[in-house]
RNA sequence: GCGGGAGUGGUGGAAUCGGCAGACACCCAGGACUUAAAAUCCUGUGUCAUACCAAUGGCGUGCGGGUUCAAGUCCCGCCUCCCGCACCA
């Protein structure tokens, strides 16, 4: 590409280019580190606090600054939001367009545990990297609001918000069943872990009880839900959402004992099939195993129950298709018609969700149908209208309720569709005072502790027993240094080795204390990120309100559909913690969220170092320049859509850079003498008008790649022509300007402006001049394409006709036709 | 199994409201420039048939139906692929 001859060493040392000598292609590296430089120098990317402006607020999803540095696929979303705020800027906008580090997390830990390199050493030089890729890459961050999660300023506010979750009870300490990895010696949340195995690593987990603290997402379930309806998110993402929410209407039934004092109370959507229950199932873990279980059956039931408890996640799925239990010797009577059923207990009922109890419906529901044939267990039709010896009947929406009267006769369903029948069971419940309607979620508490060294620790000291929360004046807590990254072994974090960081005096009483020796998962510091960056060097606050009512809500977010439930809804959640304790204003942080799709490599494989096919945007813009890399990261196709990454692709889009070049620069390196002060054809500003229209609404709509395809055919045109208009080629230089920005705030500068081009205003459409004088009409027959016709615009259908007519004669073969279809300005179709 | 999304030339993709399918690129082929090459510029490029050319026509947006003067776009029924969830009662 860049012949070394052209290269020189200037004075100071600085790489620079001598461009008169570049004849065919222009020095992209000496044009880049000039802008960069300037762009350095003059901060014109910086927010201001400035209320009489109106803000958007254009955000990334901040990255773990990983060993391997920045990916391309990384480069699409920030490609495009880079793109969209320079745009916003030019537009008059006052645009917070941030970006941080989400750096506490597992990786670097590992990292240490192996070599013994503090995680903090390993993260700063991680982060370097990035941040000297972004900057390469032309990204117009104000990096005077960058932040880590890692900083001690940042995370006492993550502390300071757990404190918040404290006091409102919305953190708690529980004794509960964790994923256990011991390769690890850590737990781990249920998404890490993915097909039975870790995620990090692909080591085994089981299941172990440990003292935990949880978040109780689930009491804000139904507000995460309902305010989904207040964001605009790709629908894929607000199903995801829903489903992960899990909300279903029903009733909690109670069975009583039949042997026994109490009930046994379950949950169930379907209390229109109550009259069809043949049995009931209790989850292994269930308080009430002990109590139905009769001698004779205790030897079985304990063991199947211990067997249960030791499954891990991964024998579970594998025993998916095979369903398992055993029977208590237990009987409850159903309360719609004191029938004794058989109590069993198995695994396919789980303990965390409803009661951890059901009533099993063989005939209506496909599981217990499963469990029943398994055991012979009998199976009792109480919706007509499908086969329930060969399948279990589900719809709720067809067939009718039978066989279902009480004894006395006080209610009947029979005769009505299951879908009335459900309201009216679950309001003859509630009269007798044997069960009411009840909501039930899927959504469980957030496990929110980590057995870690590289994370936020909990502002918590341990005095009898008891959790005592730091006052906030103490805030930071920071994290203690150590040499020993290794886990304790006792499932401790290896902040438990620190025995003089341990000891601690409880700040109600001056008892001694033990701190809390878990930190908090690594989801904790992307939580919040987004209101830092409003007021990222506040020591008083996490974030001023009148500039937090100013910026919020971000006006456009984009990162990952990997993190469509996770960071989104625990972000969330904080979110309208904050809400309710009066820090930020708004009730959803996110307005408008976008995922950029995946980057696939050249043999359109998912990129791995394994596969071999891993793109370096460091090597792309080396060859090709930042620009040329910008650019074809938006060509390549829709931003959301997956598409593979094509090098021949990049150099078709150097050519197009180059051929914009070469419109204003001659081959001696000066401004061309075919660039001229003559005035535009009409034809010409018709081109323009409608390239500056295009653009706008296709940056409006991200849909970058169709306003790159304009901006070429713009050019394709402009190099035909020997004289080139200033005024057609200024406006165009600006609209290129947030696509290529360095190109663009040369050629502004070599076309005799003063910098920068990136504070013009944005080029305005007259949507006059877009009109055009001519018409060309299609003519069809039949709906087939059989001519054209090219008129004065305004042309009146009456004139338009014969002269189509004309067009078409040997179509119509002498007949007159049936009808016409006159699509004004459009097409004109006779049907025969 | 359930939920969401997508299938258009050799390739990436365009067609935004039912109105000229294939914009813009990549690849490939031919030409100009050159001692030559690279670069650049120009031309061609869905497919089949007739044809020296010019041209003309048939077919064509995963498959099968339908609505309409007109369907990539709307409706019904399938197939395939991708993503997520998955014993949630």
């Amino acid at each position: 590409m860049l012949e070394s001859s052209v290269l020189s060493l200037s004075a100071n040392g600085r790489l620079a280019c001598d461009v008169s000598r570049m004849s065919k292609s222009y020095d992209h590296q000496a044009l880049e580190s000039k802008w960069q430089a300037y762009w350095e120098t003059h901060r014109p990317f910086r927010a201001s606090d400035d209320p009489s402006k109106p803000k958007f607020y254009c955000l990334d999803m901040f990255p773990y600054p990983s060993g391997s540095g920045l990916h391309v696929g990384h480069l699409e979303g920030y490609t495009a939001t880079d793109i969209v705020s320079r745009y916003k800027r030019m537009c008059g906008f006052n645009v917070l367009h941030p970006m941080g580090w989400d750096a506490f997390g597992l990786p670097a830990e590992q990292y240490a545990v192996k070599t013994g390199v503090h995680p903090a050493i390993t993260t700063a030089q991680n982060i370097a990297t990035f941040k000297r890729q972004m900057k390469r890459a032309g990204l117009s961050y104000d990096w005077e609001r960058e932040l880590s999660t890692t900083d001690q300023d940042y995370y006492r506010w993550t502390q300071w918000i757990f404190l918040k979750l404290f006091e409102r009870g919305l953190a708690y300490v529980a004794e509960v069943p964790v994923n256990w990895c011991p390769a690890l010696s850590t737990v781990l949340a249920n998404e890490e872990i993915v097909d039975g195995k870790s995620e990090v690593g692909g080591f085994d987990v089981i299941r172990k009880p440990m003292r935990q603290w949880v978040l109780k997402i689930t009491a804000y379930a139904e507000r995460l839900l309902e305010d989904l309806s207040l964001v605009e998110w790709p629908t894929s993402t607000l199903e995801m959402q829903k489903n992960w929410i899990g909300r279903s209407i029903g009733a909690e039934v109670d069975f009583a004992l039949a042997d026994a004092p109490g009930h046994l109370r379950v949950f169930t959507t379907r209390p229109d099939t109550l009259f069809g229950a043949t049995y009931m199932v209790l989850a292994p873990e269930h308080p009430l195993v002990e109590v139905v279980t009769t001698p004779s059956h205790r030897a079985q039931v304990m063991e199947y129950r211990d067997a249960a408890a030791r499954k891990s996640d991964l024998q579970r799925q594998e025993l998916e298709k095979v369903k398992s239990g055993v029977f208590t010797g237990g009987y409850a009577i159903n309360p719609v018609n004191h029938e004794r059923l058989p109590i069993w207990i198995a695994d396919y009922v789980l303990m965390s969700y409803g009661t951890g109890a059901i009533m099993a419906v063989p005939a209506h529901d496909a599981r217990d149908w499963a469990f029943a044939m398994q055991y012979r267990l009998p199976i009792r039709e109480v919706i007509h209208g499908g086969q329930v010896d060969k399948a279990a009947f589900v719809d709720t929406d067809r067939g009718r309720v039978i066989n279902s009267t009480t004894p006395d006769g006080s209610c009947s369903l029979d005769g009505l569709l299951p879908g009335d029948a459900i309201p009216k069971m679950t309001t003859w419940l509630e009269t007798v005072g044997k069960g009411k309607k009840t909501i039930n979620y899927k959504l469980r508490d957030w496990l929110f502790a980590r057995q870690r060294y590289w994370g936020e620790p909990f502002p918590i000291v341990w005095v009898d027993g008891e959790p005592r929360p730091l006052p906030e004046e103490q805030l930071p807590l920071p994290l203690p240094e150590t040499k020993n990254f290794k886990p304790s072994g006792s499932g401790e974090s290896p902040l438990a080795n620190l025995e003089e960081w341990l000891n601690a005096t409880d700040p109600a009483t001056g008892k001694p204390a033990r701190r809390e020796t878990n930190t908090m998962p690594q989801w904790a510091g992307s939580c919040w990120y987004y209101l830092r960056f409003i007021d990222p060097k506040n020591s008083r606050l996490m974030v001023d309100p009148v500039k937090e009512r100013y910026w919020m809500p971000v006006d456009l977010y984009i990162g990952g559909s990997e993190h469509a439930v996770l960071h989104l809804l625990y972000s969330r959640f904080w979110h309208k913690v904050l809400f309710d304790a009066g820090v930020v204003s708004t009730p959803e942080p996110f307005k408008k969220l976008v995922h950029q799709g995946i980057v696939l490599g050249e043999d359109n494989q998912k990129m791995s170092k394994s596969r071999g096919n891993v793109v370096n945007p460091d090597d792309m813009i080396d060859q090709f320049g930042a620009d040329a890399v910008r650019l074809y990261e938006m060509f390549m196709g829709p931003l959301e859509s997956m598409k593979p990454w094509s090098t021949r692709g990049v150099e078709g889009i150097t050519r197009f850079l180059d051929r914009v070049w070469r419109l204003m620069i001659g081959e001696d390196g000066a401004l061309s003498a075919a660039v001229t002060g003559a005035v535009p054809t009409p034809e010409q500003q018709r081109l323009l008008h409608y390239t500056i229209k295009k653009v706008t609404d296709d940056i409006d709509a991200l849909r970058f790649n169709t306003a790159i395809s304009q901006m070429m055919v713009f050019t394709n045109e402009m190099t035909k022509l020997e004289q080139r208009p200033r005024q057609l080629l200024e406006p165009f230089v600006l609209l290129l300007l947030p696509f290529a920005p360095h190109l663009s705030e040369e050629l502004w500068e070599r076309l005799g402006h003063a910098p920068s081009a990136g504070q013009q205003p944005w080029p305005e459409f007259d949507p006059a001049l877009v009109v055009s004088d001519r018409w060309t009409i299609p003519i069809q027959v039949n709906g087939k394409l059989r001519g054209k016709l090219e008129v004065d615009a305004g042309t009146s259908r009456d004139q338009l006709e014969p002269l189509a007519k004309q067009e078409i004669a040997e179509w119509l073969q002498g007949k007159e036709p049936k009808k016409v279809i006159y699509v004004e300005k459009k097409l004109i179709n006779f049907v025969v």
